[in-house]
DNA sequence: ATGACATGTGTCATCGATGACACATGCCAT
DNA sequence: ATGGCATGTGTCATCGATGACACATGTCAT
């Protein structure tokens, strides 16, 4: 750390008082037109720059939240909300603390720990590793924000609503005429332990595929029903995608239509197709949700969107109504919505798959 | 910012002073294990933790690094090499402020002045966006190190010998036979206005492309070299490989083999093959840059792989050795190197193509 | 002439942690 | 018994910005 000019020099170099210069500074109080040039004179030619750390700590108002996301690197999803938050943060003047804590809810508490001594303003979790990490921090007194999934309902969150993209998703297949419709999915049960509210996206999205199936009175095939963990570590991203749909394949009668409860999945689905020699949409159809990687797979994705920076934004919104102390913030719900492109279409008819085969 | 515990109450609560509470969070000097034993009862009982800004006001030492990045979402690149330069921070005791700029030089301005204001001890630039910010911040004897590209040689720097894995990556088509190989990459003369110190990645990769044609005994073709922007804002990401390659294949004599400088450029390229039913790599082989989107694309790409974590540890470290006023840091150069998974294949024999077309 | 008010500026305690310095004991060696 | 040293603890200035408060002077209305 450099040592920059301070106030208090402006204030010698000027000949006054470190109160008139800061009546300048905060442009409050009286100041007369000369002081106040010699002293905009003084803080130009030593390029003053206020000590963030002497304010905060004199206000006891850091104008920092910390935001925690599983991991920015994992899934491009966390680095759009992270954006967003950013961006809003930014406008209030408020900065943002970026902690990855990879799964880890060991790290995570360190990365906690070391938030409350930076005496944050508000913590935004963008899936918290560790229920207990959010409650302790409640219980601190902390503001805080769950953004995409809610490990408890004592604060508030931001999260979607995954079933109407969902639906809009298996509307859009059977309107084209599928009916061999696959899902391939996170496993509510899976993922974070089954917890009840953590699972909430895995069920909402499976929940749609199946009133979707129904809705299009289409029966329920447990063989198209495929769920598991979205990866591995040990594996690389998608694999899991690629796997459920060579099995699917592999099946007796083939889908013809595949619902990826995630983009990531999605790319894993196109790969085990394109290896199979079969076209999207020509052979299969392919939806995946997200709509991190869609633009960049071959063909261009039909996906649900999440609006993602939207969900950032809102949750530091929520996050700066705790701090202002306004009344009981509410959580919020936003819209997913269906992205029509290129990798869904009609189903195939007997002869055209023939042709192909 | 709520009012936790301070020093000064630990100190009231175990009936001592805040230098002997001090000595014994520092472990240093003498405590009787009696008063030990308060001390640390005190602490308990209250959750002390300690106030981060007042430390680092007291000790004109902010232990925070800032680390500015061109859009995090933008290129799975930036979140990598963040995550890198977090993880090494973290082990050292520091913590990164991450900042966007968006591609905006007087966004990066902004995000310089609350850097500085916040007093950083160094600040990294993966990829500054204004020259004029890195220099300001040497003026202002703040450590700087520039990660990926370099915009003064004032300050060190972390690059990739993007050659080596270039010319891998030349080789390895060469060696599979294909002789009419085509680029598609970002234009020297487009990037940074062709700001001759932050175009050399562009002029490595096409050099290298250039020079591997020679070693090849190949000649250069010039409409096998399709330059221009990695994207602009107003289409999306991949649209100009895309672009390029209906190009390609609308001309004369398609290539066989395409060396992307760039996996989203590779992303396009694949686009294009898909939508014109083509096969890779049985009709055309692919190769990519970056490592970022390469294992989810269908086939899994082939591409030059920059080591991207180590670019942020490597970042940090040198700023790091700044800091501690180590003797004169000096750049540092990583290799980059091919990473052959399913794009990249034999070329088409002339019955091979016959038969596909 | 005097009180009321606008204008202009300075003093200083405060936020919390830090660590230099001072000041105690008690014990041992000379 | 006296100096030297280990042991144990407290005082307080400091880091830089903030803003309440006090204190000037000048102007105007009554």
């Amino acid at each position: 750390m450099t040592k920059p000019t301070t106030l208090i020099e402006v204030a010698r170099i000027a000949g006054v008082s470190t109160a008139t210069v800061n009546r300048v500074l905060k442009g409050v109080g009286y100041v007369s037109a000369d002081t106040r040039a010699r002293i905009e004179a003084a803080i130009k030619t030593t390029r003053y720059r206020p000590n963030a750390l002497a304010r905060e700590l004199r206000k006891q108002r850091s104008m920092t939240i910390g935001h925690v996301v599983s991991a920015i690197t994992a899934n491009p999803f966390f680095a759009s909300v992270a954006r967003g938050a950013e961006d809003v943060a930014l406008e209030s003047g408020f900065r943002t603390l970026l902690f990855n804590h990879n799964g880890s809810a060991e790290r995570e508490r360190q990365g906690i720990e070391r938030f409350i001594e930076r005496r944050v303003d508000a913590v935004l979790f963008t899936v918290a590793a560790s229920r207990a990490d959010v409650t302790m921090l409640i219980e601190e007194k902390i503001p805080v924000v769950q953004v995409e999934r809610a490990a408890t309902r004592d604060a508030p969150s931001v999260t979607v609503d995954n079933a109407v993209g969902a639906l809009e998703a298996m509307r859009h297949f059977i309107t084209l005429g599928h009916r061999r419709i696959a899902l391939v999915g996170g496993d509510p049960d899976q993922v974070y332990y089954g917890d009840p509210l953590m699972r909430a996206v895995e069920d909402e999205r499976l929940g749609a595929y199946r009133a979707g199936l129904a809705a299009g009175g289409l029966s329920w095939n447990p063989n198209y029903e495929r769920l598991g963990q979205y990866y591995r570590h040990e594996d690389g991203a998608g694999v899991q995608g690629y796997t459920h749909m060579r099995a699917l394949l592999a099946g007796a009668e083939p889908p013809t239509a595949v619902f990826a409860t995630c983009d990531i999945l999605a790319a894993g689905v196109l790969q085990a197709i394109y290896e199979a020699g079969l076209r999207v949409p020509d052979d299969i159809s392919v939806i995946g949700f997200d709509d991190t990687l869609a633009i960049n797979l071959a063909p261009r994705l039909t996906t649900v969107a999440q609006p993602m920076e939207e969900l950032g934004r809102e949750g530091f919104k929520l996050a700066l109504a705790q701090i202002e102390g306004d009344a009981e913030p509410r959580s919020i719900r936003l819209p997913s919505r269906l992205v029509r492109r290129d990798s869904a279409g009609p189903v195939p008819s007997a002869t055209t798959r023939r042709k192909r085969a």
